[in-house]
DNA sequence: TTGCGTGCAAAGGTTTTGCATGGCA
DNA sequence: TGCCATGCAAAACCTTTGCACGCAA
């Protein structure tokens, strides 16, 4: 990897710096590229794409792709949490579609059982866990796609 | 749930024909397209995407989207297996690409615990998890990409 | 006969690519 | 100056929708 020709340019300090401004929740390409319109200032939705695609590289941002033909879903996590923080995984609510943060340290264990047990290094950052969350359990009366 | 007026037709029965004959291997709308069109049959893709998706509903299909712009993924799991099988998650490698199976009852026990501790049911059908595979950990000399 | 399923064509939406221009080193 | 980044337009791609026709019940 090494800096493979990286330029620092205006548009991505500026998307580093309001990324910091939303650390730890979700957003889209859209999103982003609103938020740049309503403060006067454009950043093209290729740019984006391509700076976002490059701090995924690098490990700030996490990247979920939920469903076809929806946008992916971002998150960024600044450099030191990445050091410190413990393992977070994410839950995704098929009924709500809601994003789900889970931190849970009994949770390492699964990346270490994964690991010995099947040989395979699971990346929390890209993970998702389906299901359904607990509010969503509690609105539904008439057990719909609850139970198959 | 409950039948709500599905028939039974010839489409519906030669997919799930061939479906069972390649139970537990990983396709997507292409390949059944393909499939039926080298046997000199034509089935719409947009019957496979609503027969699909109809199956997902009844839980004998999964779905999986990898990543954004490539066709999502689908497996056939017979309802036999369904109910003596054990939990089955899927394991996605970033390198190769490959959708490998990881079967295993101890992974029963990360669906107890994030239902009791974080009150999520988990749907170990929709679930994958993101990582390196051991091929490719080991193929891999220059160390890119293992650790960020 | 009623109503759902089918399949073609077209639309919808996200993401990628081509290319001329502009900015960083 | 050289090379990469930018951003517009267009393409590529998967998936969904509209609609007339056909088939199951």
């Amino acid at each position: 990897m090494n800096n493979r020709g990286n330029y620092k340019t205006k548009q991505y300090d500026e998307l580093l710096d309001y990324l910091s401004t939303i650390e730890g929740k979700h957003f889209n390409v859209c999103d982003i590229h609103d938020h740049f319109q309503s403060v006067g200032k454009n950043i093209g939705t290729t740019t984006i794409y391509r700076q976002l695609d490059r701090m995924v590289d690098e490990g700030l941002v996490s990247k979920y792709v939920l469903e076809p033909g929806s946008p992916a879903c971002f998150e960024y996590m600044s450099p030191d949490k990445h050091i410190h923080g413990g393992i977070c995984f994410h839950l995704r609510c098929e009924v709500c579609g809601r994003l789900i943060h889970m931190q849970c340290d009994e949770l390492s264990s699964i990346s270490t059982h994964i690991m010995k047990e099947h040989g395979f290094r699971v990346d929390p950052m890209r993970t998702v866990f389906y299901g359904i969350c607990q509010e969503c359990m509690e609105d539904d009366v008439e057990g719909k796609k609850l139970c198959h």
